[in-house]
RNA sequence: GCGAGUGUAGCUCAGUGGUAGAGCGUCACGUUGCCAACGUGAAUGUCGUGGGUUCAACUCCCAUCACUCGCUCCA
């Protein structure tokens, strides 16, 4: 069916209207006035987030023998950070024009006092951007118990590399897997969710031998976009791949997987080849020995390529690319079509997948097993409130792919109505096949 | 960070220097019994926040916070 078309503004409107209003997303701290970059998961977004969790760590890390899992902490040892290049690279001197309102980096300024811009004297003390969060760890707050929330949920990874590979006896090629939180002091939160400054990233850092780096790094590329085509149901029209042409230093090759949101294109995941970097700096600055010594007794540094996913940008897209809107009939007074909002997320990863309806409020009790039963097994929620046709519509916009209907011949035959969500079809299946026919479907 | 706009009920939005409104939604009861049905009734507002002007401010002024758009930024 062709999906209704909106503008991109008019979509994102709709969006977050109706993730407040159905409780998928809300904005943090909002009856304080709200806070800049950050995003509260309401019931029915926490239930969708982590479905897409639990796919993605179930892809990633449970169906394969060569992925181990790590769940580390948010504050690391500083060094970790020094280590990485975040310390200095997140971190400029930054002094602002007042006439001009320009800003620059003070280390590349031919002349300190003077703005490169409009030649004004007119500046701001030089003052520290950094885009890391920071913290103090103990009760005093001086800069010797400076940390910092992690800025990316990689480095953990690099860090604990061989305690996990000595603990899993892992053989290169090997990957190491985390979902968390990171965080960011973005100066500029933008478009809802899509950037903001704490946010969940599911990374996976892939050890391997530098000679057959790039072949590694082609299978995952391949592999990542088959997980959007295949699990997550993005069609190909609204995935593209950005190649990056200015690398880092001592990448091989790095890709962006993207994918239409509503406004415009915009990263979801990045396929990095990383090199030997990250191993060899952390090697440097802890002294600990991080090479990888295979049975022959061949040193290596491992290089590494990375998937790194934004969670709630996976969200945002699915949620982007589910909205529809279209014409059905209604019963209304007056009117022969009404509105009909939905969303057509994948089964997996709706926040609920089988909603239980009786008729009548006199069906409740019986209708009430169902949801006892179906409930352990699938993602499930029970209404009895207004009449059917409502409660259909509620389901629908909350991308319920299915409706069980419990109704008055239920009581005799034991077979209910199912009712699909996109095609609003119904099919009566016995009460004994319901398991089988959702298993089969979601 | 700069510029522009917006902020009133859960949502979408009217509104006027003088007692706070609608539609939708929500809840209850009745009726109905497969696509936002109908009827009756009910609840819900620090008018974003703080300050100022005024006899009186949701309304005018200032500041601030948040959101949207454009630029900037996004190792």
């Amino acid at each position: 069916m062709a999906k209704k078309e909106f503008g991109s503004q008019e979509l994102m409107e709709k969006l977050v209207s109706l993730c407040k209003r159905r409780g998928f997303i809300f904005q943090s701290s909002e009856i304080y006035g709200g806070f800049n970059g950050f995003w509260d998961y309401g019931p029915y977004g926490v239930k969708m987030k982590r479905a897409i969790e639990n796919l993605w760590w179930n892809y990633m890390v449970e169906t394969r023998q060569d992925v181990e899992g790590l769940d580390s902490t948010i504050i690391c040892h500083p060094q970790v950070w020094k280590a990485s290049g975040h310390v200095d690279q997140f971190s400029d001197l930054m002094c602002d024009c007042k006439d001009c309102k320009a800003r620059h980096r003070v280390d590349q300024m031919p002349d300190q006092t003077v703005c490169p811009n409009c030649n004004s004297k007119n500046l701001t003390e030089p003052r520290e951007f950094n885009l890391m969060m920071k913290t103090y760890v103990g009760p005093v707050f001086d800069e010797e118990h400076v940390a910092y929330l992690r800025a990316e949920t990689c480095q953990p990874i690099f860090v604990d590399f061989q305690q996990v590979r000595i603990a899993t006896r892992q053989k290169l090629p090997f990957g190491i897997a985390q979902i968390g939180k990171a965080f960011r002091n973005e100066i500029n939160p933008r478009n809802f969710t899509f950037r903001s400054r704490e946010f969940t990233q599911m990374e996976m850092e892939y050890f391997c031998e530098d000679e057959n780096s790039m072949e590694i790094w082609e299978y995952w590329k391949n592999e990542r976009l088959r997980y959007y085509r295949e699990v997550l149901g993005f069609s190909d029209d609204v995935l593209r791949i950005y190649v990056h042409e200015k690398l880092a230093h001592y990448a091989k090759a790095a890709v962006d997987i993207e994918v239409k949101f509503p406004f415009g294109w915009g990263e979801l995941e990045g396929i990095h080849h990383r090199g030997t970097w990250d191993i060899s700096r952390h090697q440097e600055f802890s002294g600990a020995d991080l090479a990888y010594v295979d049975e022959n007794g061949k040193r290596t540094i491992p290089t590494v390529v990375e998937t790194s996913v934004g969670l709630d940008r996976t969200f945002l897209a699915l949620l982007g690319n589910a909205y529809d809107e279209e014409e059905a009939a209604t019963k209304k007074e007056g009117q022969e079509t009404d509105v009909r909002v939905v969303l057509r997320l994948p089964a997996t990863v709706a926040p609920i997948q089988v909603a239980i309806l009786p008729i009548s409020k006199k069906l409740d009790e019986n209708a009430q097993k169902l949801f006892q039963d179906l409930s352990g097994k699938f993602r499930c929620e029970y209404d009895v409130t207004g009449s059917i046709g409502k409660r259909y519509r509620r389901q629908d916009e909350i991308g319920t792919p299915f409706c069980v209907t419990f109704d008055f011949d239920s009581v005799n035959d034991n077979a209910v109505t199912i009712r699909e969500r996109d095609s609003m079809e119904q099919v009566r299946v016995n009460i004994t096949q319901l398991k089988d026919y959702f298993n089969d479907h979601i």
